[in-house]
RNA sequence: GCCCAGGUGGCGGAACUGGUAGACGCGCUAGCUUCAGGUGCUAGUGACCGCAUGGUCGUGGAGGUUCGAGUCCUCUCCUGGGCACCA
């Protein structure tokens, strides 16, 4: 190729991407004489545009991804779509069309705008989970999971639109009202499809200690929000009950408290609840205004509290004298324990609530160890560790930690005949059941005579009609005429589809077994699941550190049990790597009633709006979206400066796990550093200095920073990376070293540079004498030899204040740096002629001299 | 409301296991240079006091432990993420 001039990506990144296409580079081959690198970042919803977000990962998986191919592994880096979901569903119904034709158009598009990145992806194993290939298999496994007994129906709730006649997303729910309509949303039961998850949960919470190469904040919210409590499970002989609720079961974690017990309450979904509404107006109107409320657990429980007496009582179970009456209230889950509990105003801050509101007695089971309590407005709470004294106690000793109390409890409680201490979980069962058209149909048929009967898996995939129209609401596969119509496989007579599909969630749960082949006519191979499994590193977003990645764990140790994954895949995610966001600047005025109007940052200079010269209000770093107006588009950016240059923005300031904000001048200053390296490259192959004493020392430099680029990479700190790389070429731009030792440091510059920059890196090397394509060359290893000083500064503190700092050997003996440190002028000066007090020298680090 | 993070110069951030706070970059200032069209190079740049040697203060806030705290402990304020039908 002849040698451009200047730094010319718009020229240079096409070639370079055709190169590594022509020698197939990033083509994932199973090879049985090297170790492979499975390397995935999470896969994109086709929204039709990518974004910076996006930018950010996928650079990251493709640093990962070239490090790795540079030290000799066998790399899988694949890219697919996560296709299915409701986006897609409302743009077919507001702008007409089809999901199908606006998701496959979309994900042309993105991959178009995807390539001129330059990732190092094997696009022969791309797929979307709408495609029939994909969901058909996902259908076997279903049915797979269905006979293993891993998947079942029951009831359970969802957000009801009652004008719209349809099932709403949480957060189609605004307000308590549904997005489109505006309507007050209702809560509706429906038969529903649930897997198993909960089976799991001692495992899955069990597991996490094993995933040491997760980030720790991500395990801990996972074993909150499995949330294992142990505590008692017992019955109250209720007075005054309907029959058939003679007793009321109650679950509490606390059961330490029981003697400070002041009312009872059930949920307003409870069977006794129901059966009150039945025959109470009063509770039917209470109930049917917690239902109202919708189903996330953030709803239930920003809500002011409230509840209604039942009138009926329950006796406590150690005062048959005591009485306590029983609400049905509006934060009580039924999913959650028995979905009734007693409630101990002066140790929780709910209770509490609820007990002022309803003017309940507030009774004092504890109290801090030193000091009389006297609750207020404020519950008495101390973590459970803290021993504090026991003015009520139910059991053990008058001071000890809640711990203790809780253990002694529930010991007493059982040997009373009061209940048993029992393992309870948070997590729910998962319910899989959608009433959608755009998702994958659970392949399952309704039958007069045989019931519900798995469809034959000759059968799959049970493909979605196309001919569906979106004009009306409600799901389009119940209204289609003939779709559901079907024989029963069972005894062939007519019967009918199961018409929910099924939550996308369960498509993102094994794409990445899928990856390792893609088009396997069973939902996996055996040798290749067997070669390439496990996920080596996965990247992605903190906003999935719950349901996707413990749906995916859930999910691998189901597929175990059913044979399509081999057991070390049960946590298929070795290392775990959550990435910030990347967020922009907003820029508004406000409209005449103070709210604010949004503006591009082309719209406005020098903090004034261009148009009319009003001063705009800025907030410095917000998440990208559309309504703000603060989305910078990759492909603006690729074409202004490049790829490599959105490449090294996103990876040079911020710590990868933290937000970055994209700025203008920041992409302005990543280029000019990126044509100040190349020019660097073409000076050094122009020259002809010949070699001199400068050469010992840029040598070192350039091992210094193989070894601190390296440590960054494998580190997760490529943003430490990169200014090791700004460092080096510094050091190479300032250095008197001769022409092939300029050469050699550049060189040195591109292998480092190539993960980052790949396309720059070729050109570098390319430019330096480089052989081959730098894509294909080996990893630099750091001479340890190279690295080392000869001598050091220590610096010299007098009261832990740095007053002065010495040069000493590296190796300089313990009593020879304290003479060395005593000799200075500055703790001369200190001591004024005085021995120290205390000398601490921490050798390589500090030297400190108490007076 | 509950759970999980994060707060360091004008800005993004660095600081390994408690050991020189501010690496590296942006911006700014000054100077030099120029096939000024995304210039390039050199030097300086936490705040305050001082002519200077130097000194005082400084990692959201308040306390504490330590020879020494951005780092550990207690309390507190603010910002972000998740909360099971967004993906």
């Amino acid at each position: 190729m002849t040698q451009p001039r200047r730094y010319d990506p718009a020229t240079s990144e096409p070639h370079w991407q055709r190169a590594w296409q022509e020698a197939g580079v990033f083509t994932a081959r199973r090879d049985p004489d090297r170790e492979k690198y499975y390397v995935l970042e999470m896969f994109p919803y086709p929204s039709g545009r990518i974004h910076m977000g996006h930018v950010r990962n996928y650079t990251m998986g493709d640093v990962v991804a070239r490090t790795k191919m540079a030290q000799g592994y066998a790399v899988l880096h694949p890219m697919g779509w996560d296709a299915f979901g409701m986006p897609a569903e409302n743009a077919a119904m507001d702008e007409g069309g089809h999901p199908k034709d606006w998701t496959y158009r979309n994900i042309a598009d993105m991959r178009d705008q995807m390539t001129p990145l330059g990732l190092s992806i094997d696009w022969s194993r791309e797929f979307a989970t709408c495609d029939p290939e994909y969901y058909g298999q996902q259908q076997a496994m279903f049915l797979d999971f269905l006979e293993a007994g891993l998947v079942y129906r029951r009831n359970a709730t969802v957000n009801w639109d009652p004008v719209d006649m349809t099932v709403l997303a949480n957060e189609q729910v605004e307000d308590g009202k549904g997005w489109r309509s505006g309507a007050p949303v209702e809560r509706r039961e429906l038969t529903q499809w649930f897997f198993r998850i909960s089976d799991y949960s001692e495992e899955l919470l069990e597991a996490l200690d094993g995933l040491e190469n997760w980030p720790e904040k991500v395990r801990t919210m996972q074993r909150n929000w499995i949330g294992r409590s142990r505590g008692l499970q017992f019955a109250f002989a209720t007075a005054g009950a309907p029959e058939g609720f003679e007793a009321l079961e109650v679950f509490s974690t606390r059961p330490d408290t029981l003697l400070g017990a002041t009312f009872a309450a059930i949920s307003a979904d409870h069977p006794l609840a129901k059966h009150l509404e039945r025959h109470d107006a009063e509770v039917a109107d209470f109930v049917a205004e917690c239902r109202r409320m919708g189903t996330s657990e953030e709803a239930l429980e920003t809500a002011e509290k409230t509840g209604l007496d039942t009138g009926i009582k329950v006796r406590h179970p150690f005062d048959a004298a005591l009485e306590l009456p029983v609400y049905i209230a509006n934060f009580i889950l039924l999913d959650y324990g028995t979905g009734a509990i007693f409630g101990v105003p002066a140790h929780d801050q709910r209770d509490l609530d609820f007990a002022r509101k309803y003017e309940l007695d507030v009774i004092e089971v504890f109290e801090p160890k030193d000091a009389p309590l006297g609750v207020h407005d404020t519950a008495y709470v101390p973590p459970k560790t803290e021993p504090v004294r026991y003015v009520r106690p139910l059991a053990g000793g008058e001071i000890q930690t809640g711990e203790a109390a809780i253990e002694a409890a529930i010991a007493t409680c059982e040997r009373n005949g009061v209940g048993q201490g029992v393992t309870q979980y948070r997590l729910r069962d998962w319910g899989i059941s959608r009433q959608r058209y755009w998702g994958c149909p659970i392949p399952v048929v309704h039958c007069e005579t045989c019931g519900v009967v798995p469809e034959r898996k000759e059968n799959l995939p049970i493909r979605l009609p196309e001919d569906v129209s979106f004009d009306q609401p409600g799901n389009p596969l119940d209204r289609h005429p003939g779709w559901a119509r079907c024989a029963c496989p069972q005894c062939g007579a007519e019967a009918r589809r199961e018409t929910d599909t099924m939550d996308t969630f369960v498509d993102s749960s094994w794409y990445f077994a899928r990856f390792t082949a893609p088009r396997a006519d069973t939902p996996t191979d055996p040798d290749a699941a067997e070669y390439w499994m496990n996920v080596d590193q996965y990247i992605g977003g903190i906003e999935h550190a719950i349901l996707h990645l413990l749906y995916s764990r859930f999910f691998a140790r189901a597929m175990h049990r059913t044979g399509h994954l081999p057991a070390k895949a049960i946590e298929p995610f070795d290392a775990l790597f959550t990435q910030g966001m990347v967020t922009h600047e907003v820029t508004f005025t406000r409209d005449e009633r103070g709210r604010p109007v949004y503006h591009l940052p082309e719209e406005v200079a020098g903090g004034k709006l261009k148009a009319t010269g009003e001063t705009v209000e800025t907030i410095a770093q917000a998440k990208m979206s559309k309504s703000k107006k603060n989305v910078v588009d990759p492909v603006t950016i690729i074409g202004q400066y490049g790829a490599d240059t959105a490449r090294w923005f996103i990876l040079s300031d911020s710590p990868p796990e933290r937000d970055v904000e994209w700025t203008a001048a920041g992409a302005e200053a990543a280029h000019k550093h990126l044509a100040r390296v190349w020019r660097l490259a073409a000076e050094a192959a122009d020259s002809a200095d010949p070699a001199s004493d400068a050469d010992t020392a840029l040598e070192k430099a350039a091992h210094r920073a193989i070894h601190d680029v390296t440590r960054g990479i494998e580190g997760f700190a490529f943003n430490k990376s990169v200014a090791a790389l700004y460092g080096l070429t510094n050091t190479v731009a300032k250095s008197e070293a001769g022409g092939d030792a300029k050469c050699a440091a550049m060189r040195a510059m591109a292998q480092l540079m190539a993960p980052m920059v790949p396309h720059l890196a070729e050109d570098v090397w390319a430019l330096c004498g480089g052989d081959g394509l730098v894509a294909e060359a080996r990893w630099p290893v750091a001479d340890p030899a190279l690295l080392v000083e000869d001598e050091i500064t220590l610096p010299v503190q007098i009261n832990g204040k740095r007053r002065s700092e010495i040069r000493v050997a590296r190796d300089l003996p313990q009593p020879e740096i304290e003479k060395a440190a005593l000799a200075d002028e500055a703790v001369q000066r200190a001591l004024g002629g005085a021995a120290p007090r205390k000398l601490i020298v921490v050798p390589g680090r500090i030297v400190n001299v108490v007076v």
